[in-house]
RNA sequence: GCGCCUGUAGCUCAGUCGGAUAGAGCGUCAGUCUCCGAAGCUGAAGGUCGGGGGUUCGAAUCUCCCCGGGCGCACCA
């Protein structure tokens, strides 16, 4: 990417300096880091560096040691000159040119970098409990989980996405109780769920069980016109897994929908099943990480910085939900993964003190686990505010997705920073006007692709009814633009024109240092925020340059650079998983 | 009480892990379609970065103390 290119020339630059004796009492030994930025006002350059951080070892001012530098670097196209502590850099037409070739030639790996070195990450998200249909908060953690997936693997990771499903516990057990009241009901009786709170909390009392209940009856009519209002404990097993089952399946076919993928779903029973977390808690035992006291098995993770200690094993012989965790984050160690990456809900966040302590309870490195605390959402409607979480107006994600769209959704759950509450606001989200972000993007790309359309058909002048000529062929055109000599681009005298078709360019260049900052912070928003300001761009430069003239060579150099443009938002809204329309 | 997140323009948020005059979108106001999509573009107004100390050449950013908001502090999952 050309601000590490920079970076790169100014060091040398320095290093020269230094050997010539001409940056005072700098020497190559002393640790300072160079960061090469864009300016804030674009009078400056196009790149700026600041060398104000050398100045205490080289005992000089600041402008000093920029007028310095600057007498060491030589490049071809690139203009310097400095003020004050900064070197500013500003690139030639050959530079800008590069980088539409670049992109034309590199498709949709523009972009790509290899950050990640091959790291072997598993990536763990949503990972809900099978007991009823995703709430809204469910959404952002799977469409920021996937996204960042795409992200990563873009980035040089190799990613590997999992889902864990809590399937054992008395929520399982609820769950069953609860379809069994519904089957019941479905039999004509008059029974319903207690009205007492506290008991009602043990229960789940939404419709989505009455489906289920109709066809649990249906697969199984001796079964259901043999029960009772007592339940054996085969029968409630009976009842539990089916009603797990269909809530799973459910739970599928929504993240599908939804454009969330994941290489696999892992199943806590079968892990209790495998035996893997008996082992894990002997390993433990071996390790002398547990003690017991008042009839219940502790283990000690108060010892590597977890507040307190934690029961493994309660007094009823049973295991904690934290065991069952803790064999399965082994298990992912044992599977070979250099990184865990866990995606959590910022109501879990005193998880992660345990979890940690457990791994380097077990030897291995704690800095492997890396848990992404999200923040929750609130759903904004009519300028209102409601909290999610309550029973009553809670809003599944399939409701959502159904009023505002895959699209919408998806990209308005991944716009900000994890670290920050999400206001989601539905009326906005739908909204098919400017004040909606997604559209904005999506209308750049589909507005560029009509210019394609365009340039290839004949079009009629609506004013003079004239037929319109195509610029291409349809044959002529891909070649025409790979071929465009883009040192059109500048000679023409309109000063706008050029202005915004360099700083489109810039933006493009740009989504390599993007790439990585996105992959490095695990920040997908960074993708939306940078989508925005490259449709602002391409807007801008759309009004001032007109693409399709009768100048054949101009039109094709244009071509090339929206075809450029196209395929970054292209390539930015794939890893989103956002739909790039071609017409809207 | 302890822990995590958070407080930046009227609203929603950025701010590249200490650097140039603190940015963007929406909203407001003023412009802009005989021509490739006006779902667009141009311009203007708008901020003592919650408050106060400290660290240094330099702080929205680091540190400490207050104030406000969210979430969590189980032998539930």
């Amino acid at each position: 990417m050309l601000k590490q290119y920079i970076t790169d020339i100014a060091y040398q630059a320095i290093k020269e300096a230094v050997k010539n004796n001409r940056l005072g009492e700098m020497t190559l030994e002393q640790d300072f880091t160079l960061n090469t930025e864009t300016p804030k006002n674009e009078e400056f350059g196009d790149f700026a560096l600041n060398v104000s951080s050398l100045a205490r070892y080289a005992k000089m001012s600041p402008a000093a040691i920029a007028q310095t530098v600057s007498e060491y670097i030589n490049t071809d196209d690139i203009e310097i000159n400095t003020v004050a502590g900064f070197i500013n850099f500003k690139l030639g037409k050959s530079f800008l040119n590069t980088i539409i070739k670049d992109i034309l030639n590199l498709k949709s790996t523009y972009g790509s970098n290899d950050f990640g070195e091959g790291q072997k990450v598993i990536l763990e998200y949503v990972s809900a409990n099978p007991t009823g249909p995703f709430h809204i908060g469910h959404g952002r953690w799977a469409a920021m989980g996937s996204a960042l997936a795409n992200l990563l693997k873009f980035a040089g990771y190799d990613v590997y996405q999992e889902f864990y499903i809590n399937d054992a516990g008395n929520q399982i057990k609820n769950l069953g109780r609860s379809l069994h009241i519904r089957v019941l009901q479905e039999m004509g009786e008059k029974i319903d769920f207690p009205a007492d709170e506290t008991e009602r909390k043990s229960f789940y009392p939404g419709d989505y069980l009455i489906p289920a209940a109709k066809d649990f009856v249906k697969e199984n009519p001796e079964f259901s016109k043999s029960l009772t209002k007592e339940l054996n404990d085969e029968q409630l097993e009976k009842l539990s897994s089916f009603a797990k089952a269909k809530m799973l399946e459910a739970q599928k076919e929504l993240l599908k929908k939804f454009h969330t993928h994941f290489d696999n779903f892992y199943s806590e029973t079968d892990l209790h099943k495998s035996g893997k977390v008996e082992k894990c808690l002997q390993k433990l035992e071996e390790k002398g990480m547990l003690y017991e006291k008042d009839g219940a098995l502790w283990f000690k993770s108060s010892l590597f910085g977890d507040d307190q200690d934690r029961v493994l094993k309660k007094t009823d012989g049973s295991n904690t939900y934290l065991t069952a965790d803790i064999a399965y984050h082994h298990d992912k160690i044992q599977r070979g993964f250099d990184k865990l990456i866990n995606i959590w809900g910022a109501d879990h966040h005193g998880y992660v003190a345990r979890m940690k302590a457990s791994i380097e309870a077990l030897g291995d490195n704690p800095d492997k686990l890396e848990v992404l605390l999200g923040q929750l959402v609130n759903i904004v409607l009519n300028g209102e505010a409601m909290r999610m979480g309550k029973r009553k107006n809670m809003v599944t994600l399939d409701d959502l997705i159904d009023e505002v769209g895959v699209d919408a959704t998806r990209y308005w759950m991944i716009i900000r920073s994890i670290d920050t509450t999400l206001d989601f606001d539905i009326e906005l989200a739908k909204s098919k006007t400017d004040d909606n972000p997604v559209f904005y993007v999506q209308y750049a790309h589909a507005r560029a692709c009509s210019i394609f359309r365009n340039a290839k058909t004949e079009r009629v002048n609506v004013e003079t009814k004239e037929k319109i000529a195509p610029v291409f062929e349809e044959t002529e055109l891909d070649n025409a633009i790979m071929n465009a000599d883009l040192n059109l681009l500048w000679t023409v005298d309109d000063e706008k024109s050029s202005a915004s078709a360099k700083k489109l360019i810039l933006k493009l260049e740009e989504f390599n240092f993007i790439i990585y900052m996105a992959a490095r912070n695990r920040a997908p928003y960074l993708i939306c925020k940078y989508l925005q300001e490259l449709a602002g761009c391409f807007h801008q430069f759309y009004t001032f340059s007109r693409v399709l003239t009768e100048d054949k060579n101009l039109t094709a150099a244009r071509l090339a650079l929206v075809k450029a443009v196209s395929t970054v938002i292209k390539t930015s809204l794939d890893l989103l998983a956002v739909d790039a329309p071609e017409r809207m």
